[in-house]
DNA sequence: ATTTGACTTAGAATTATTCTAATTCAGTAT
DNA sequence: ATACTGAATTAGAATAATTCTAAGTCAAAT
């Protein structure tokens, strides 16, 4: 376990700040789970985390903290296939592998600019502010643990 | 409305029995409204296209129909942003558009091989079975109905 | 110091989906 | 033809992730 750096939690409250939103313990601590261990955790397994580390916390504020990471763009989440939301703290634009056997999502590094060359297949009258590319499928050696 | 043709009850007798399943009623019936208005219905928007060939199916067997056309391979489920699975029969290769104005998801084609090339951003460790991409936006001039 | 509104919290409500257990049905064996 | 068998259908109960509600807490601003 590590606490929020000191620039950590710069971003953090200015991106906060930049929506209208305040810093408080239980949002940067549950940011700091996020950013401490980056497995896509669902939002049970982060209440799980955050209360280790600030045993009065509840799940609704857990819910209302991803919430807010969220609409202040900071964190984002990962649907896959009815599963419970997961979430990311990685802003780069990358894509996602599912692990069937494991259910375990990665995070997987595209080359620059690829996923927005991807939405040049479509036709014009479309146009997409996000681009989602999801793989599913199994690990050669699963990395254990 | 249109019955199914005597070519897809082929296709999906086949389908079936391939995966030791039989063809009824029913499961003809849901295939149809699939495939007569490929706007990616919810169950709930299945079920009253069906109920409506077939005033006494039940809701359990719509799911279920749904189900069993998967695991067959006619049918893909689409999901979009913990909204409830949507169903498409339309086995080409394609991505999805999500309009956030509307809600609703078009299949969106792409050029020959590309979804399988897609998977070549993976490391070598990572075997997909499936690529899934979802674009999320808006529409020049909405459809309208 | 008071006020104000944002934030947190416990628990209830919601809702898509799955499960259960009781029929119905279609195909096969007698 | 009749009986048997397991698959399929069905209504309704159960589940579970998430959202909502309403009451309390807190911190900044007046
Ligand atoms: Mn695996
Ligand atoms: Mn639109
Ligand atoms: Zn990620
Ligand atoms: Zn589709």
């Amino acid at each position: 376990m590590r606490l929020l750096g000191q620039e950590d939690k710069e971003t953090l409250a200015m991106a906060l700040d930049h929506s209208g939103q305040r810093a408080t313990p239980q949002r940067e601590t549950v940011f700091g789970v996020l950013l401490d261990q980056r497995d896509h955790p669902t939002a049970d397994e982060v209440y799980a985390r955050t209360k280790s580390r600030m045993p009065t916390i509840s799940m609704a504020t857990v819910y209302n903290c991803l919430e807010t990471l969220v609409s202040s763009g900071l964190v984002k989440q990962v649907n896959i296939e009815r599963e419970p939301t997961r979430y990311c703290p990685n802003l780069a634009p990358h894509a996602h592998f599912h692990c069937r056997d494991t259910g375990r999502v990665y995070d997987v590094p595209v080359p620059e600019g690829m996923m927005k060359d991807l939405a040049k297949v479509l036709p014009g009258e479309y146009s997409a502010d996000s681009v989602e590319l999801v793989f599913r499928g199994h690990l050669a050696k699963e990395k254990t643990k």
